[in-house]
DNA sequence: CGCCCAGGTGATACTAAGTATCAATTTAGC
DNA sequence: GCTAAATTGATACTTAGTATCACCTGGGCG
């Protein structure tokens, strides 16, 4: 079956599959877009049976450190988070009009970072980016 | 005079020097490093006058839109502030481990991002990005 | 199959980082 | 110095996330 499937991530890492963790991976995979704390708390809380607040975060964390969600910034620091869409190295493309997030697989910053940093003796562990501005449908939308 | 001193970039951005905002200057221009909403707050509680949460948030916010200020976020998601160094495009190297944050003038995303963006059909409005690692003193701090 | 217990849950309470409101105060130009 | 507009500070509220702790349950074991 998909090794990559959430439910089988968790499982690979020791952590126990139980059932408002897989009832809040089935919300998560529901979900169309960017959401935020906020917008997933409420909708476990309107779940049946409900989900409690503090579930739904610790189980936020941890689809945040196994990769299956990640947290996104739009320009103007709003913080939210999407389900990851590939397990690989990428950034997001996030649209500043309708918040839409798009994947950026190939890396602009690899290699041009390493010598930069390496002038400064600076060890690089890791690096974060986000690129923001107006994605295909806005850009139409904006010229109308 | 220095037309980028703080002061002179409030006033010239059509904002009031009131009494508050300066003394707030004052205290950031000593900041050593990075520092936290809550840090700034308590250091602005503990001046004589005490300066108010709500003035300390405002004027962060204005600094930050002024650029006199910017956001820094470490590799674990920790979110602060710096004094800003410069006012030209630059991005930040952060040490994960004692947090120390440095300027890197040259943008190692520029050009490429642009053409891979426009592969995509992506208006590119900005970018953001954090590299995270160890800085020189830790590197060998590291090593012993 | 049923026991057992570590890992997980949910209620509650707490902290950090902001935002909103509004009456009282101050700034800067006239 | 006067006045309008900007700013302040107190307070209350919101969102995001952490801490605690008694209770519950998934799943390995006999």
């Amino acid at each position: 079956m998909n090794s990559r499937a959430p439910e089988n991530v968790l499982i690979a890492h020791g952590h126990r599959l139980t059932e408002p963790r897989q009832r809040l991976i089935a919300i998560l995979s529901q979900w169309p877009s960017r959401f935020s704390a906020g917008e997933l708390v409420k909708a476990a809380r309107k779940a049946e049976p409900p989900i409690g607040r503090a579930t739904v975060f610790r189980t936020l964390g941890l689809l945040l450190e196994l990769g299956i969600v990640e947290r996104v910034r739009g320009a103007d620091d709003s913080e939210g988070y999407v389900v990851a869409r590939r397990g690989d190295h990428h950034h997001h493309l996030v649209c500043s009009s309708c918040g839409r997030v798009e994947d950026l697989p190939l890396c602009p910053v690899e290699g041009r970072l390493k010598e930069l940093a390496a002038e400064r003796r600076f060890q690089v562990q890791g690096h974060n980016l986000e690129v923001y501005g107006l994605c295909e449908g806005c850009v139409k939308a904006d010229e109308k």
